[in-house]
DNA sequence: AAGCCGGGGAT
DNA sequence: ATCCCAGGCTT
């Protein structure tokens, strides 16, 4: 075993995390659905949703016979809703392919929506004892530093190199102990800022500790200006203060779950209103409430609001097509049963409010 | 290779 | 406001 993987190793033992949730008792379907989760969310976001996920889907079979909405619903607020719907096929490909066990081939595993190499390394070494290789954030970090890498670790030339040293590094014996250590490592000493050298066990092989420039480790990712975007939100209330939700594409952003009416433009979305108000006799208050900004990974989008109130439910129904009467919108999602992405709940929040802010 | 896909924690 | 987080998929 290399000193690498030794000193890992022995510091894992005493300092690593024994107790995360995916931890207590552990079985291929239980780190599989952490792993998802994790994919780019940090660990103490992921905690309550796995533990709500857990209790309404804890098996492969209670999940794959689950509706989207009821998956995505778990997932609202999680972000990279991509992942629920995966989850949810993959489910339902492993009751179909595989009995309802799930797989143990590598081949198999990466086979699986939303299941790339290193989530699958990830799966096996951890809930199987195979001998993989893992290359997330935290192991790009820690590698990058000991081996003092130059330039974005995102880089192809760089994520080929340091996929073979994921490899060369990786013992030949405690894979799972050792693809835990190495995220620990990373995730509690070997930190993005302020990374704790003095206690990490790797230090007197570490070229960037050596050199002293941890800091210049790893590069910065270049970085691109973000666009703004702009999207005009209907919002429906009815007489009983339900609000009117559209279900959203599978495709694009937030797709698959339920947001309002979204036009691209304040003419179309006013146009829509009196098309709806030609052909009504009921009375309603339209105000334009002030926009406000959701940022995305790659985009900005300011979100304007148009709150109508004391609208015709049975009539909206005629003039929007298919859409949800919903009375708790999110607001508590521990009850809600339709998947609403954030700015939804922040507005929903604001309307019960009445705070036009 | 670059773009798409979220939301929040930390700074 | 910026950067990044237990990444994967599409073009």
């Amino acid at each position: 075993m290399s000193k690498f993987s030794e000193q890992v190793l022995g510091w894992f033992d005493l300092h690593g995390r024994h107790d995360l949730p995916w931890q207590k008792t552990i079985t291929p379907y239980r780190v599989w659905v952490s792993e998802i989760m994790l994919q780019q969310t940090q660990v103490k976001t992921v905690i309550p949703y796995y533990e709500r996920f857990m209790r309404s889907f804890p098996t492969v079979e209670a999940l794959a016979q689950a509706s989207q909405d009821a998956v995505l619903a778990h997932w609202a607020g999680l972000g990279y809703y991509a992942r629920g719907r995966n989850l949810h096929k993959s489910a339902m490909k492993i009751m179909a392919d595989f009995e309802g066990r799930f797989p143990e081939s590598y081949d198999d595993v990466l086979a699986l929506p939303g299941i790339g190499r290193s989530t699958a390394g990830a799966i096996l070494s951890i809930a199987l004892q195979q001998r993989h290789a893992i290359l997330d954030g935290n192991v790009k970090r820690v590698l990058s530093r000991y081996l003092a890498l130059e330039g974005w670790t995102g880089n192809k030339n760089n994520e080929s190199f340091l996929w073979h040293k994921a490899e060369e590094f990786t013992p030949i014996s405690r894979f799972a102990d050792y693809t835990q250590a190495i995220m620990d490592l990373g995730a509690t000493v070997c930190t993005r800022t302020k990374p704790c050298c003095e206690t990490c066990p790797v230090r007197s092989g570490c070229l960037a500790n050596q050199q002293d420039r941890v800091r210049d480790f790893p590069a910065k990712k270049p970085k691109k200006e973000k666009p703004i975007k702009q999207a005009y939100f209907l919002v429906l209330e009815n007489m009983e203060g339900k609000l009117f939700l559209q279900q959203r594409s599978q495709i694009g952003i937030w797709g698959g779950l339920w947001s309002f009416p979204e036009y691209e433009s304040h003419e179309s979305c006013l146009n829509k209103m009196k098309k709806y108000e030609s052909q009504s006799t009921s009375l309603h208050s339209l105000v334009e409430w002030n926009s406000f900004r959701h940022t995305f990974s790659h985009y900005h989008l300011d979100i304007f609001p148009v709150v109508v109130k004391g609208i015709d439910e049975n009539h909206a129904l005629q003039v929007f097509g298919n859409g949800e009467w919903a009375c708790k919108v999110a607001l508590n999602s521990q009850q809600a049963t339709l998947g609403v992405p954030a700015p939804v709940t922040k507005l929903v929040r604001l309307i019960r409010e009445c705070k036009n802010v």
